[in-house]
DNA sequence: AACTATACGGGGCGATCGCCCCGGTTAATA
DNA sequence: TATTAACCGGGGCGATCGCCCCGTATAGTT
Protein backbone atom coordinates (compact mmCIF):
# COMPACT_ATOMS: atom_id res chain seq x y z
CA UNK A 1 0.00 0.00 0.00
CA UNK A 2 2.28 2.70 0.98
CA UNK A 3 4.63 1.48 -2.49
CA UNK A 4 4.29 -1.07 -4.99
CA UNK A 5 6.34 -2.92 -7.42
CA UNK A 6 7.03 -1.32 -10.24
CA UNK A 7 5.55 -3.28 -13.37
CA UNK A 8 7.51 -5.93 -15.34
CA UNK A 9 6.47 -4.65 -18.78
CA UNK A 10 7.94 -1.02 -17.58
CA UNK A 11 11.15 -2.43 -16.63
CA UNK A 12 11.88 -4.72 -20.16
CA UNK A 13 10.24 -1.73 -22.02
CA UNK A 14 13.02 0.56 -20.59
CA UNK A 15 15.82 -2.07 -21.03
CA UNK A 16 14.77 -2.53 -24.69
CA UNK A 17 14.68 1.52 -24.96
CA UNK A 18 17.96 1.62 -23.51
CA UNK A 19 19.38 -1.05 -25.58
CA UNK A 20 17.27 0.12 -28.76
CA UNK A 21 19.18 4.11 -28.29
CA UNK A 22 22.49 1.97 -27.60
CA UNK A 23 22.90 0.39 -30.92
CA UNK A 24 21.10 3.69 -32.46
CA UNK A 25 23.83 6.08 -31.14
CA UNK A 26 26.62 4.21 -31.66
CA UNK A 27 25.22 3.39 -35.57
CA UNK A 28 23.67 6.96 -36.77
CA UNK A 29 25.30 9.43 -34.11
CA UNK A 30 23.48 11.90 -31.49
CA UNK A 31 21.10 12.61 -34.42
CA UNK A 32 19.09 9.66 -34.55
CA UNK A 33 15.24 11.22 -34.41
CA UNK A 34 13.33 9.62 -31.36
CA UNK A 35 10.79 7.44 -32.99
CA UNK A 36 13.62 5.53 -34.62
CA UNK A 37 14.70 4.76 -31.33
CA UNK A 38 11.08 4.16 -30.53
CA UNK A 39 10.21 1.99 -33.19
CA UNK A 40 13.79 -0.10 -33.14
CA UNK A 41 13.10 -0.91 -29.62
CA UNK A 42 9.22 -1.72 -30.58
CA UNK A 43 7.46 0.73 -29.02
CA UNK A 44 5.21 4.24 -29.24
CA UNK A 45 7.53 7.38 -29.10
CA UNK A 46 5.24 8.36 -26.18
CA UNK A 47 6.72 5.48 -23.97
CA UNK A 48 10.44 6.09 -24.71
CA UNK A 49 9.39 9.99 -23.77
CA UNK A 50 7.96 8.80 -20.24
CA UNK A 51 11.01 7.03 -19.46
CA UNK A 52 13.46 9.68 -20.74
CA UNK A 53 12.10 13.00 -20.69
CA UNK A 54 14.53 14.70 -22.47
CA UNK A 55 16.73 13.60 -25.64
CA UNK A 56 19.51 14.51 -23.72
CA UNK A 57 18.63 12.10 -20.62
CA UNK A 58 18.50 9.48 -22.55
CA UNK A 59 21.80 9.80 -24.84
CA UNK A 60 23.36 10.66 -21.06
CA UNK A 61 22.29 7.11 -19.93
CA UNK A 62 23.53 5.03 -22.86
CA UNK A 63 26.98 6.84 -22.47
CA UNK A 64 26.95 7.31 -19.03
CA UNK A 65 26.30 2.78 -18.60
CA UNK A 66 29.02 2.12 -21.51
CA UNK A 67 31.37 4.82 -19.65
CA UNK A 68 30.50 2.67 -16.57
CA UNK A 69 31.82 -0.73 -17.82
CA UNK A 70 34.73 1.15 -19.34
CA UNK A 71 35.71 3.00 -15.72
CA UNK A 72 35.17 -0.27 -14.08
CA UNK A 73 37.71 -2.14 -15.98
CA UNK A 74 40.17 0.97 -15.91
CA UNK A 75 39.94 0.98 -11.90
CA UNK A 76 40.75 -2.48 -12.34
CA UNK A 77 44.00 -2.61 -14.18
CA UNK A 78 44.91 1.20 -12.45
CA UNK A 79 44.75 -1.35 -9.24
CA UNK A 80 47.42 -3.70 -10.76
CA UNK A 81 50.94 -3.10 -10.40
CA UNK A 82 51.61 -4.91 -13.20
CA UNK A 83 48.96 -3.43 -15.25
CA UNK A 84 50.01 -2.17 -18.85
CA UNK A 85 49.00 1.24 -19.89
CA UNK A 86 48.86 0.30 -23.38
CA UNK A 87 46.68 -2.22 -22.78
CA UNK A 88 43.99 -0.29 -21.98
CA UNK A 89 44.27 2.16 -24.37
CA UNK A 90 43.58 -0.81 -26.93
CA UNK A 91 40.71 -2.31 -24.91
CA UNK A 92 39.05 1.62 -25.66
CA UNK A 93 39.81 1.96 -28.85
CA UNK A 94 38.16 -1.27 -29.46
CA UNK A 95 35.18 -0.45 -27.81
CA UNK A 96 35.07 2.57 -29.48
CA UNK A 97 35.73 2.08 -32.50
CA UNK A 98 32.03 0.93 -33.88
CA UNK A 99 30.54 3.33 -31.30
CA UNK A 100 30.20 6.91 -32.54
CA UNK A 101 28.78 8.07 -29.38
CA UNK A 102 30.57 6.91 -27.58
CA UNK A 103 33.99 8.16 -28.95
CA UNK A 104 32.20 11.28 -29.23
CA UNK A 105 31.63 11.32 -24.76
CA UNK A 106 35.32 10.35 -24.51
CA UNK A 107 36.55 13.55 -25.94
CA UNK A 108 33.75 15.93 -25.56
CA UNK A 109 33.20 17.86 -22.46
CA UNK A 110 30.42 15.93 -21.91
CA UNK A 111 31.90 13.23 -20.36
CA UNK A 112 33.48 15.31 -17.40
CA UNK A 113 30.34 17.06 -16.52
CA UNK A 114 27.98 14.39 -17.58
CA UNK A 115 27.85 12.50 -14.61
CA UNK A 116 29.91 9.92 -12.11
CA UNK A 117 31.29 7.61 -14.33
CA UNK A 118 33.00 9.55 -16.43
CA UNK A 119 35.23 11.10 -13.34
CA UNK A 120 35.87 7.56 -12.61
CA UNK A 121 37.00 6.97 -15.71
CA UNK A 122 39.38 9.88 -16.21
CA UNK A 123 41.35 9.27 -12.97
CA UNK A 124 41.49 5.83 -13.43
CA UNK A 125 43.48 7.05 -16.61
CA UNK A 126 44.79 9.42 -14.65
CA UNK A 127 46.66 7.01 -12.47
CA UNK A 128 47.86 4.64 -15.42
CA UNK A 129 49.50 7.47 -17.14
CA UNK A 130 51.52 8.21 -14.31
CA UNK A 131 52.29 5.16 -13.18
CA UNK A 132 53.55 4.63 -17.04
CA UNK A 133 55.06 7.67 -16.70
CA UNK A 134 57.62 6.88 -13.58
CA UNK A 135 58.03 3.55 -15.31
CA UNK A 136 59.13 5.44 -18.49
CA UNK A 137 56.80 4.10 -20.97
CA UNK A 138 55.43 7.01 -21.86
CA UNK A 139 56.55 10.49 -22.29
CA UNK A 140 56.82 12.40 -18.97
CA UNK A 141 55.92 15.78 -20.05
CA UNK A 142 52.06 14.41 -20.90
CA UNK A 143 48.98 16.31 -18.52
CA UNK A 144 46.08 14.13 -18.25
CA UNK A 145 44.32 16.35 -20.75
CA UNK A 146 46.94 16.25 -23.33
CA UNK A 147 46.00 12.37 -22.79
CA UNK A 148 42.44 12.77 -23.70
CA UNK A 149 42.81 15.16 -26.27
CA UNK A 150 45.18 11.91 -27.93
CA UNK A 151 42.91 9.22 -26.99
CA UNK A 152 39.92 10.95 -29.07
CA UNK A 153 42.26 11.67 -32.01
CA UNK A 154 43.50 7.79 -32.23
CA UNK A 155 39.68 6.68 -31.94
CA UNK A 156 39.27 9.31 -34.97
CA UNK A 157 42.12 7.28 -36.56
CA UNK A 158 40.74 3.81 -35.95
CA UNK A 159 36.69 4.55 -37.45
CA UNK A 160 38.19 6.25 -40.06
CA UNK A 161 40.61 3.19 -41.00
CA UNK A 162 39.35 0.23 -43.69
CA UNK A 163 39.11 -2.57 -41.20
CA UNK A 164 41.75 -4.33 -42.94
CA UNK A 165 44.27 -1.57 -41.49
CA UNK A 166 42.80 -1.50 -38.11
CA UNK A 167 44.82 -0.80 -35.00
CA UNK A 168 47.59 1.10 -37.27
CA UNK A 169 46.62 4.42 -36.36
CA UNK A 170 47.11 2.98 -32.04
CA UNK A 171 49.92 1.45 -33.11
CA UNK A 172 51.29 5.43 -34.29
CA UNK A 173 49.64 6.95 -31.17
CA UNK A 174 51.51 4.54 -29.04
CA UNK A 175 55.33 4.39 -30.66
CA UNK A 176 54.89 8.76 -30.16
CA UNK A 177 53.50 8.50 -26.60
CA UNK A 178 56.69 6.25 -25.73
CA UNK A 179 59.78 7.43 -24.85
CA UNK A 180 62.54 8.85 -27.19
CA UNK B 1 23.83 42.36 -76.85
CA UNK B 2 24.87 38.84 -77.31
CA UNK B 3 26.19 38.89 -73.69
CA UNK B 4 25.82 41.48 -71.09
CA UNK B 5 28.43 42.14 -68.36
CA UNK B 6 27.75 40.72 -64.70
CA UNK B 7 26.28 42.95 -62.54
CA UNK B 8 29.24 44.28 -59.92
CA UNK B 9 26.76 44.00 -56.64
CA UNK B 10 25.76 40.38 -58.32
CA UNK B 11 29.93 39.31 -57.96
CA UNK B 12 30.25 41.61 -54.81
CA UNK B 13 27.49 39.93 -52.59
CA UNK B 14 28.75 36.46 -54.04
CA UNK B 15 32.47 36.95 -52.85
CA UNK B 16 30.50 38.74 -49.41
CA UNK B 17 28.28 34.55 -48.77
CA UNK B 18 31.48 33.04 -49.55
CA UNK B 19 33.50 34.89 -47.17
CA UNK B 20 30.94 34.85 -44.23
CA UNK B 21 30.10 30.78 -45.15
CA UNK B 22 34.12 30.40 -44.57
CA UNK B 23 33.57 31.96 -41.52
CA UNK B 24 30.40 30.28 -40.24
CA UNK B 25 31.15 27.05 -41.22
CA UNK B 26 34.37 27.32 -39.40
CA UNK B 27 33.11 27.87 -36.46
CA UNK B 28 29.86 26.43 -35.93
CA UNK B 29 30.08 23.21 -37.99
CA UNK B 30 28.05 22.71 -41.44
CA UNK B 31 24.91 22.90 -39.43
CA UNK B 32 24.76 26.66 -39.11
CA UNK B 33 21.39 28.01 -40.61
CA UNK B 34 21.80 29.66 -43.90
CA UNK B 35 19.77 32.55 -42.39
CA UNK B 36 22.86 33.04 -39.80
CA UNK B 37 25.27 33.45 -42.80
CA UNK B 38 22.84 35.66 -44.81
CA UNK B 39 22.57 37.62 -42.29
CA UNK B 40 26.22 37.83 -41.63
CA UNK B 41 26.83 38.52 -44.92
CA UNK B 42 24.73 41.19 -44.88
CA UNK B 43 22.33 40.40 -47.72
CA UNK B 44 19.02 38.33 -47.64
CA UNK B 45 18.56 34.58 -47.36
CA UNK B 46 17.00 35.02 -51.37
CA UNK B 47 20.51 36.30 -52.44
CA UNK B 48 22.27 32.88 -50.67
CA UNK B 49 19.82 30.49 -52.56
CA UNK B 50 20.10 32.01 -55.88
CA UNK B 51 24.17 32.10 -55.93
CA UNK B 52 24.04 28.62 -54.65
CA UNK B 53 21.17 26.63 -54.90
CA UNK B 54 21.57 24.15 -52.24
CA UNK B 55 23.15 24.38 -48.88
CA UNK B 56 25.86 21.49 -49.73
CA UNK B 57 26.79 23.80 -52.69
CA UNK B 58 28.02 26.53 -51.28
CA UNK B 59 29.58 24.11 -48.21
CA UNK B 60 31.08 22.57 -51.31
CA UNK B 61 32.27 26.17 -52.45
CA UNK B 62 34.18 26.91 -49.41
CA UNK B 63 35.57 23.37 -49.01
CA UNK B 64 36.81 23.39 -52.48
CA UNK B 65 38.34 26.95 -52.36
CA UNK B 66 40.43 25.96 -48.95
CA UNK B 67 41.15 22.69 -50.20
CA UNK B 68 42.67 24.62 -53.47
CA UNK B 69 45.12 26.90 -51.22
CA UNK B 70 45.96 23.78 -49.37
CA UNK B 71 46.63 21.76 -52.76
CA UNK B 72 48.51 24.12 -54.15
CA UNK B 73 51.23 24.73 -51.31
CA UNK B 74 51.19 20.78 -51.40
CA UNK B 75 51.87 20.25 -54.97
CA UNK B 76 54.38 23.16 -54.27
CA UNK B 77 56.24 21.45 -51.40
CA UNK B 78 56.03 17.65 -53.43
CA UNK B 79 58.33 19.25 -56.80
CA UNK B 80 60.75 20.42 -53.64
CA UNK B 81 63.17 17.53 -53.08
CA UNK B 82 63.99 19.06 -50.09
CA UNK B 83 60.72 19.68 -48.85
CA UNK B 84 60.28 18.83 -45.44
CA UNK B 85 57.16 16.03 -45.14
CA UNK B 86 56.60 17.06 -41.44
CA UNK B 87 56.32 20.43 -42.22
CA UNK B 88 53.48 19.89 -44.48
CA UNK B 89 51.78 18.15 -41.87
CA UNK B 90 52.27 21.01 -39.29
CA UNK B 91 50.73 23.75 -42.04
CA UNK B 92 48.09 21.25 -42.44
CA UNK B 93 47.38 21.43 -39.16
CA UNK B 94 47.50 25.08 -38.43
CA UNK B 95 44.86 25.67 -41.07
CA UNK B 96 42.59 22.96 -39.71
CA UNK B 97 43.02 24.20 -36.03
CA UNK B 98 40.57 27.04 -36.44
CA UNK B 99 38.65 25.46 -39.11
CA UNK B 100 36.25 22.82 -38.57
CA UNK B 101 34.38 22.55 -41.75
CA UNK B 102 37.83 22.36 -43.42
CA UNK B 103 38.63 19.43 -41.08
CA UNK B 104 35.60 17.17 -41.56
CA UNK B 105 36.25 17.64 -45.18
CA UNK B 106 39.64 16.48 -44.99
CA UNK B 107 38.80 12.94 -43.36
CA UNK B 108 35.42 12.40 -45.03
CA UNK B 109 34.77 10.91 -48.00
CA UNK B 110 33.40 14.22 -49.87
CA UNK B 111 37.22 15.45 -49.70
CA UNK B 112 37.81 12.62 -52.41
CA UNK B 113 34.57 12.88 -54.40
CA UNK B 114 33.65 16.78 -53.47
CA UNK B 115 35.71 17.94 -56.34
CA UNK B 116 39.36 18.22 -58.05
CA UNK B 117 41.09 20.11 -55.09
CA UNK B 118 41.02 17.37 -53.06
CA UNK B 119 41.84 14.67 -55.43
CA UNK B 120 45.23 17.22 -55.90
CA UNK B 121 46.19 17.49 -52.76
CA UNK B 122 45.44 13.48 -52.12
CA UNK B 123 48.16 13.23 -55.06
CA UNK B 124 50.84 15.53 -53.51
CA UNK B 125 50.25 14.16 -50.04
CA UNK B 126 50.90 10.80 -52.03
CA UNK B 127 54.09 12.17 -53.65
CA UNK B 128 55.72 13.52 -50.29
CA UNK B 129 54.46 10.21 -48.71
CA UNK B 130 56.65 8.29 -51.11
CA UNK B 131 59.52 10.56 -50.42
CA UNK B 132 59.29 10.56 -46.90
CA UNK B 133 59.39 6.85 -46.72
CA UNK B 134 62.22 6.69 -49.27
CA UNK B 135 64.44 9.09 -47.18
CA UNK B 136 63.67 6.75 -44.19
CA UNK B 137 62.00 8.87 -42.25
CA UNK B 138 58.49 8.14 -42.44
CA UNK B 139 57.87 4.49 -41.19
CA UNK B 140 57.54 2.13 -45.14
CA UNK B 141 54.35 0.05 -44.21
CA UNK B 142 52.15 2.79 -44.38
CA UNK B 143 49.71 3.63 -47.12
CA UNK B 144 48.19 7.06 -48.55
CA UNK B 145 44.55 5.56 -47.07
CA UNK B 146 46.59 5.45 -43.31
CA UNK B 147 47.91 8.68 -43.76
CA UNK B 148 44.24 10.10 -44.14
CA UNK B 149 42.73 8.95 -41.71
CA UNK B 150 46.31 9.63 -39.27
CA UNK B 151 46.01 13.31 -40.07
CA UNK B 152 42.40 13.83 -39.71
CA UNK B 153 43.08 12.13 -36.22
CA UNK B 154 45.91 14.21 -35.26
CA UNK B 155 43.69 17.42 -36.33
CA UNK B 156 41.06 16.06 -33.44
CA UNK B 157 43.98 15.88 -31.34
CA UNK B 158 45.34 19.47 -32.26
CA UNK B 159 41.42 20.77 -31.61
CA UNK B 160 40.60 19.56 -28.53
CA UNK B 161 43.89 20.85 -26.79
CA UNK B 162 43.90 23.83 -25.25
CA UNK B 163 45.75 26.92 -26.53
CA UNK B 164 48.87 26.42 -24.35
CA UNK B 165 49.01 22.62 -25.39
CA UNK B 166 48.88 23.08 -29.32
CA UNK B 167 51.19 21.10 -31.03
CA UNK B 168 51.68 18.54 -28.44
CA UNK B 169 49.06 16.60 -30.46
CA UNK B 170 51.00 16.89 -33.92
CA UNK B 171 54.38 16.08 -31.97
CA UNK B 172 53.14 12.74 -30.84
CA UNK B 173 51.69 11.35 -34.03
CA UNK B 174 54.66 12.51 -35.57
CA UNK B 175 56.97 10.80 -33.19
CA UNK B 176 54.89 7.64 -34.00
CA UNK B 177 55.36 7.78 -37.65
CA UNK B 178 58.85 7.45 -37.62
CA UNK B 179 61.09 4.96 -38.27
CA UNK B 180 61.85 3.18 -35.09
C1' DA C 1 -12.53 -11.31 -9.00
C1' DA C 2 -12.86 -6.32 -8.35
C1' DC C 3 -10.18 -2.27 -8.04
C1' DT C 4 -6.75 1.18 -9.01
C1' DA C 5 -2.44 2.95 -10.13
C1' DT C 6 0.71 2.60 -13.71
C1' DA C 7 2.19 2.12 -18.42
C1' DC C 8 1.11 1.96 -23.42
C1' DG C 9 0.44 3.97 -28.10
C1' DG C 10 -0.58 7.27 -31.39
C1' DG C 11 -1.76 11.65 -32.75
C1' DG C 12 -0.80 16.62 -32.55
C1' DC C 13 1.40 21.20 -31.35
C1' DG C 14 5.18 24.36 -31.94
C1' DA C 15 9.66 25.48 -33.52
C1' DT C 16 13.34 25.12 -36.83
C1' DC C 17 15.24 25.00 -41.33
C1' DG C 18 15.92 24.43 -46.25
C1' DC C 19 14.01 25.98 -50.39
C1' DC C 20 11.54 29.07 -53.50
C1' DC C 21 8.66 32.81 -55.46
C1' DC C 22 7.47 37.62 -56.46
C1' DG C 23 7.21 42.69 -56.48
C1' DG C 24 10.40 46.41 -56.47
C1' DT C 25 15.09 48.16 -57.55
C1' DT C 26 19.48 48.83 -59.78
C1' DA C 27 23.15 48.42 -62.97
C1' DA C 28 24.68 47.87 -67.76
C1' DT C 29 23.69 49.16 -72.72
C1' DA C 30 22.47 52.26 -76.70
C1' DT D 1 18.54 59.44 -70.69
C1' DA D 2 15.50 55.56 -71.92
C1' DT D 3 15.39 50.65 -71.93
C1' DT D 4 15.81 46.10 -70.26
C1' DA D 5 17.72 42.31 -68.16
C1' DA D 6 19.65 40.88 -63.91
C1' DC D 7 19.58 41.15 -58.99
C1' DC D 8 17.84 42.14 -54.31
C1' DG D 9 15.05 41.24 -50.11
C1' DG D 10 11.60 39.31 -47.40
C1' DG D 11 7.86 36.47 -46.67
C1' DG D 12 5.93 31.79 -46.99
C1' DC D 13 5.43 26.67 -47.94
C1' DG D 14 6.52 21.99 -46.70
C1' DA D 15 9.07 18.72 -44.08
C1' DT D 16 11.32 17.24 -39.93
C1' DC D 17 11.78 16.62 -35.13
C1' DG D 18 11.40 17.09 -30.17
C1' DC D 19 7.99 17.16 -26.78
C1' DC D 20 3.52 16.22 -24.68
C1' DC D 21 -1.38 14.82 -23.84
C1' DC D 22 -5.12 11.55 -23.33
C1' DG D 23 -8.07 7.60 -23.98
C1' DT D 24 -7.26 2.67 -23.44
C1' DA D 25 -5.15 -1.56 -21.78
C1' DT D 26 -2.75 -4.08 -18.24
C1' DA D 27 -0.30 -5.52 -14.15
C1' DG D 28 -0.23 -5.62 -9.18
C1' DT D 29 -3.04 -5.37 -4.77
C1' DT D 30 -6.88 -6.88 -1.61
Amino acid sequence: MAHRSPRADGLRNRARILEAAGQAFAQDGPDVPLDAIASRAGVGPGTVHRHFPTKQSLLTAVVAARLGRLADRGEQLAADPDADFYEFLAELAGEARHNLALAEALGGPASVEADEAGQRLAAALASLLSAAQQSGSVRPDLTVGDLHAIITGALTMERRLPPDRHGIGLQVVMQGLRNW
